[in-house]
DNA sequence: CTTTTTGCTACATATTATGTAGCATTTGTT
DNA sequence: AACAAATGCTACATAATATGTAGCAAAAAG
């Protein structure tokens, strides 16, 4: 499934980008992946065991999905983020520190 | 499914609050309702609406999670963020006009 | 050449989501 | 108080997705 911005997506005839963008991130693995490319690119195997070993079937369609939306492509490095990836990983950095302290305080 | 930071999560041995989080925004509808209850707090009924009908079961099972996670809570108003589901929705609206910009490439 | 490693596909099984119906409780209305 | 409507779910059958293992064809390494 890939559900491109400027078409309808699962759950929303709006066609808008962040909805799309929403939908995307929300399919399981996905948000773990960009993360993991984001420190560095990996070949598929090598992706699959940073991703404690998601099975290849899963791993396969979300690198479709993820290089049909120009956020992952293939390099001499094996799998790594577009420019667009990298641009939106930037965005989720934060999401790091924000969780390092939400735990601290729910362990309270 | 409820991964608490701090503890294994889906596909983690590793109990990083981040990874506890990517696990947890990456189930289905999980960012699609953090959107919409950021933009104001909803009745159940509302919120499905709102989040195109989505079925009542997952709704209310994301719904369980997001309250064990201390991100959402009932209020007067019905289901709002708590703080922390503010602290964090703060981080995601930037995916909104990251989103528009990359739909606008996409389509060149 | 021969052996590894890599990038997958096949396929059977398990988990998760969808969609509809409906019921018990709360919230108005008269 | 009595009735109606809206709300917050639960049940359940069906459909869609994910997992896990095996293995194969192609590329890279020795």
């Amino acid at each position: 499934m890939t559900t491109k911005p400027g078409q309808p997506v699962r759950g929303s005839n709006s066609g808008r980008p962040i909805m799309a963008l929403l939908d995307t991130l929300g399919q399981r693995w996905v948000l773990r992946i960009l993360w993991e490319l984001s420190h560095q690119a990996a070949t598929f195997r090598e992706l699959q065991s940073r991703c404690d070993s998601l099975s290849p079937t899963i791993l396969n369609k979300r690198l479709q999905t993820l290089r049909g939306l120009d956020l992952v492509l293939k390099s001499e490095n094996g799998y790594a983020l577009s420019e667009h990836g990298i641009s939106l990983a930037k965005l989720l950095l934060p999401l790091h520190n924000w969780a390092d302290q939400w735990a601290a305080q729910l362990d309270k």
